[in-house]
RNA sequence: UGCCCGAUGGUGUAACUGGCAACACGCCUGACUCUGGAUCAGGAGUUUCCAGGUUCGAAUCCUGGUCGGGCAACCA
């Protein structure tokens, strides 16, 4: 794996280097990614997956946690905890031995409840939620004090073991810290610590009908597995008072909790819940739909863990709300994919070709690069034959100013092959629309230069209509129309704001042939169009491509402007 | 109406913690090219949210404002 580092440093690792300067944490560097398992990871997971494992990593001897937030059974699932470890080593960190689930620490974190409770600073509370509520007070108003916070503490104690036993219903009694309901900060007005949940958790079961809230297992999770710096997302700034209240009360380690901006991107939505809802609501086809900004949505795209990596590296680590153009993603992967990606020519939408001064029954193997950025990639044939297939827009009738591709009566090369030269347009009778195209080629030019030296203006894929393989191809674009799926009109949903042209499926393509047995997973570039991934759907023997991201395209920028 | 946080080209971030505002993406030119890809060369674009103050000197420090974000789950 390349250096993780960015070179600059941002305001966390600067917090990080100073305390190694002072000794603070006596050399010691622990960080932790806590993700709950409620959904798959998304690309804003990556940057803090990069930020977190890279501090480790850039620290000898530092290491990174990798911690399930499991406190919430009613949302959690196996499932997710599965899908989360597979997405973060496939971005290429390794959490060693350090795998842990906060529901791991539920006896311990029970103990400290009890010790909060016999310190007098926590108390079990009969308000209902909705009673809870009111009292916490607003924005603006102090909170009142629940009528049971004075409860002896015996009582309380006892009433906390009856909870855990089972002996009342779901929502009848929370326990609650005492601090004070007057705070400015709501999150300080006696929060619950405990509440009642007769569901089966994913690892413990039955064992627990009592769960942790988060504020009361993160901070000690991470106290328990001495970790260093807690770094997480904006959000949870106002909870940091509580992280610290929990940790000074119960007198144990204190590790320092850190906040960093969440990412969002242009053109998608990256919050769990609406990437559920996508899913759930039928707009994709699941979590690992291609279109989705979730790890394994980009995986099954062709996305590749260098390109992210950098991409995370790139966009930097502040406290200011940002938005990242996603056109910044799309050069990170078209930077890796240009130096890795085998070359191959694929025709998405044919015209047909004959090359009529070209004998009937003769195939040629024509060499090919591989890779031009890396000619120990090696070459391959590619056949060439009398009838052809080109790309439909690489062919117009009456060609604007600045189309340089093939017009009644011009001349091209053809990749690898041969200068060719269109005499005529077949029409289809019934459609009047273009069916297909006579060309003559010079037997001169073959492997691509003419001996008199006369040059053409631009080169085009190809393949060979009776070589060449039927493919499916499935072009992506933005999820969503606007830059800000989250503006709408009043009343309107963010999901009209979903891209209706997000997939086009392509059914009728070309390939050529040493496509065959491309394996699922495998990425090329299609010269001229883009960058390509085997579906791992794909029928065995009849590959399916996912356009993972197209390559850069003058005319096409050029043409779209002209309209 | 309370508390917390933030503000630097179009976008994302830097700027030895007081010393010429820079890097990347994007955009525009041009060169080169058997991918209109890649590469190379160049360019435009920031009076650092505003107003005061401290200072020889402020993106940076102080004061006041403006704007934006977060917070009233028995979610995380």
């Amino acid at each position: 794996m390349e250096k993780a580092t960015s070179g600059g440093t941002d305001f966390i690792r600067a917090i990080v280097a100073e305390d190694l300067e002072t000794g603070k944490y006596a050399g010691r560097v622990v960080t932790r990614f806590p993700p709950e398992p409620n959904g798959y990871l998304h690309i804003g997971h990556a940057k803090s997956i990069c930020l977190n494992f890279g501090i480790a990593l850039e620290n000898g001897g530092g290491v990174c946690h990798l911690r399930f937030d499991d406190t919430n059974p009613c949302k959690e699932e196996d499932e997710y905890v599965e899908s989360i470890k597979e997405d973060v080593r496939w971005l290429g960190f390794d959490w060693g031995r350090h795998l842990y689930y906060a529901s791991d620490y539920f006896d311990r974190l029970y103990e400290w409840a009890v010790q909060l409770i016999k310190a007098g600073k926590a108390y079990v509370c009969d308000l209902s939620t909705e009673q809870i509520r009111q009292y916490r007070g607003t924005l603006t108003e102090p909170g009142r004090e629940s009528p049971y916070r004075d409860r002896p503490a015996g009582e309380s104690l006892e009433l906390f073991e009856r909870m855990r036993a089972g002996e009342f219903e779901n929502g009848s009694r929370v326990l609650r810290a005492k601090i004070d309901m007057a705070s400015p900060n709501l999150n300080m007005r006696d929060p619950v610590m405990y509440r009642i949940l007769k569901v089966a958790h994913h690892r413990t079961g039955d064992k627990w009908c009592i769960y942790p809230m988060y504020d009361f297992a993160h901070g000690q999770s991470d106290s328990i597995e001495n970790v260093t710096h807690s770094i997480c997302t904006l959000e949870f700034e106002d909870h940091r008072p509580l992280y610290d209240w929990y940790l000074d009360q119960l007198g144990v380690y204190h590790p320092r909790q850190i906040e960093f901006a969440r990412l969002n991107l242009t053109y998608t939505v990256l919050s769990k819940r609406r990437l559920l809802e996508l899913v759930e609501g039928g707009h994709v086809k699941g979590w690992d739909d291609p279109r989705m900004p979730t790890i394994s949505g980009m995986r099954r795209r062709g996305y590749t863990p260098e390109a992210i990596r950098s991409f995370c590296n790139r966009i930097g680590v502040a406290k200011t709300d940002s938005t990242v153009d996603i056109a910044l993603l799309e050069h990170h992967v078209r930077e890796d994919l240009n130096r890795h990606a085998t070359r191959v020519m694929a025709v998405l939408k044919p015209l047909r070709v004959v090359i009529e001064n070209y004998p009937e029954d003769l195939v040629e193997e024509l060499e090919a690069v591989n890779n031009p950025e890396d000619p120990a990639m090696g070459t391959r044939k590619v056949p060439f034959s009398r009838v052809l297939y080109i790309e439909r827009d690489d062919f117009m009738e009456e060609p604007p100013k600045k189309f340089f591709r093939l017009a009644p009566g011009r001349e091209v090369r053809l990749r690898y092959a041969y200068f060719v030269r269109c005499v005529g347009v077949v029409r289809d009778e019934k459609t009047g629309e273009v069916a297909e195209l006579r060309c003559t080629y010079d037997p001169e030019t073959r492997g691509g230069d003419a001996p008199d030296g006369r040059k053409v203006k631009v080169t085009m894929h190809w393949v060979s209509a009776t070589r060449s393989l039927q493919a499916e191809v499935r072009l992506y674009d933005h999820l969503f129309s606007g830059e800000d799926p989250g503006e709408v009109e009043e009343d309107a949903d963010w999901k009209d704001n979903l891209n209706p042209g997000s997939l086009e499926v392509l059914d009728s393509c070309r390939v050529e042939p040493s496509l065959a047995d491309a394996a699922p997973g495998e990425r090329y570039q299609f010269e001229r169009v883009g960058y390509f991934c085997v579906d791992p759907d794909s029928p065995a023997g009849k590959p399916v491509f996912n356009r993972t991201v197209a390559l850069r395209d003058p005319w096409a920028k050029l043409r779209q402007a002209g309209k």
